[in-house]
DNA sequence: ATTATAGGGTTGTAGGACAAATTTGCTTGT
DNA sequence: ACAAGCAAATTTGTCCTACAACCCTATAAT
């Protein structure tokens, strides 16, 4: 067990602080199944005596998992790995989104998630919802080429939809996703080929606004899933096989 | 500001471990506002004294939000909110789901995302997925009654078949909601009506296998999509509106 | 004016001490 | 011999002090 944990801790840079490690490190333990739920965690004094680290830095660590409802700390017993439907957070993987298969994933779920959430959005927008949702889009083209601010725009424009869909669930997790994306972008080497491609984006924005307004289920949620599968095939990523599926086509035959 | 942390402090269970309970008073000061993004905390020294208590539990509790992606502590200059966009976490309030608007809400969200899941999986399941399937499927009509073994099957048979879309996204987002729906159930008092439905709750299964095996995307997200809305009228829940989009029906006119 | 330097303040880590709770094993009474 | 209860050891929870590493600012030197 310590020869694994001294393999670990090296793995990981060392700019980083040193209870993430630790916490790192104890995650990788129990997803990788060398630690089951049910089974104890070593004591905080073994852990810090096997990594040569202070007790404290352990506490830190736990702290974290236990956020997670990865383990259970019982006063006087130890702490435990928790059953995995007793999770209460999603937590992605940085790194996960560095290679372009990630991407992809990302972008796929985006477009199931964001066509949806057009789909109910059409339904149930109020006006306010509406002025909200045009307002960005002004600001979209209002700001010059393809500044941070229409950036900004264009999540906010995305985050509205969400939000008029009346299911906070659904904007929560629409915001997460799109934040991944945009700290993807930002830090990755995409953001070089968008440039004058403003206004062909900006015509897919209006199109998803139309079928709002008209209050069309179905064509917002067509346009919506079209403008994700766009903008990602501008940036070099190719989501497979996104047939429509108003019933033009089928599967078989 | 220590005023508003001494109310806060008092509004949490005392059962709850201390670290947690600073975790969850700072982290309502940023989600709140009154903390906004670019915002320097106050000093651990502060934050400790002001709360009484030492600054090792504040450094836990910090730490947790340091994971979270909701702060982030550089040495020497002191811990900062982040922008939204930076957060690395989605973590659901379990108050959220003691009321019947918030299962409503999460149980619109699953039927879209693994209607979606399930139209994907028909498209891409290979012969092991649908091995995996039917053999959930076997095990949830052969446990007697309504047994756990007979939840943890249906479970299993919603979680392979979002595996069998080939996205790990998909995978991930799909089971964390289901663990979330299967807690409420369990320690809500829903648990009572459902008793005898298992051969309807058996049927809709076998149909959304049917339409997996038969490799018909539309069929396989429909029969997904009505097994959910079934299955949370059975307990009591009513997903409004999820009118199927197979292009029979428009919404206006 | 610009650069160096010194100082105070803040987070990061270490280590010790004790309280609270659990587990285990032993003792003791019947 | 058996059971209940007690005591000791173990483990997490909290507090405390101390120092290192680092940041920021103000002061001083060039």
């Amino acid at each position: 067990m310590t020869d694994d944990f001294r393999q670990l801790s090296q793995k990981l840079s060392p700019t980083q602080p040193l209870p993430s490690r630790v916490a790192s490190i104890l995650s990788q333990e129990i997803s990788s199944g060398r630690l089951k739920p049910g089974d104890r965690l070593p004591t905080e004094h073994q852990i810090a005596e096997s990594l040569g680290i202070s007790r404290n830095v352990v506490r830190e660590a736990i702290s974290q998992l236990r956020a997670d409802g990865l383990v259970r700390a019982r006063q006087g017993a130890g702490a435990f790995v928790m059953e995995p439907e007793e999770r209460l957070a999603i937590r992605l993987d940085p790194t996960d989104l560095e290679n372009i298969e990630g991407m992809e994933g990302l972008f796929e779920l985006r477009a199931l998630l964001e066509g949806e959430a057009a789909r109910l959005a059409a339904m149930r927008r109020t006006d306010e919802d509406l002025a909200e949702i045009s307002a960005a889009l002004e600001d979209m083209r209002g700001d010059e080429k393809w500044s941070e601010g229409s950036i900004e725009a264009d999540l906010l424009f995305h985050r509205t939809i969400a939000k008029a869909t009346g299911n906070s669930y659904i904007h929560t997790f629409v915001c997460f996703i799109c934040d991944q994306i945009r700290r993807s972008i930002h830090m990755a080497r995409y953001a070089n080929q968008i440039e004058q491609l403003v206004e062909v984006n900006v015509g897919e924005h209006v199109v998803i606004l139309d079928a709002l307004v008209a209050g069309d289920p179905e064509a917002a949620r067509v346009a919506m899933v079209h403008h994700i599968t766009e903008a990602g095939r501008r940036i070099g990523i190719i989501i497979r096989n996104e047939q429509d599926k108003t019933g033009k086509g089928n599967a078989e035959s």
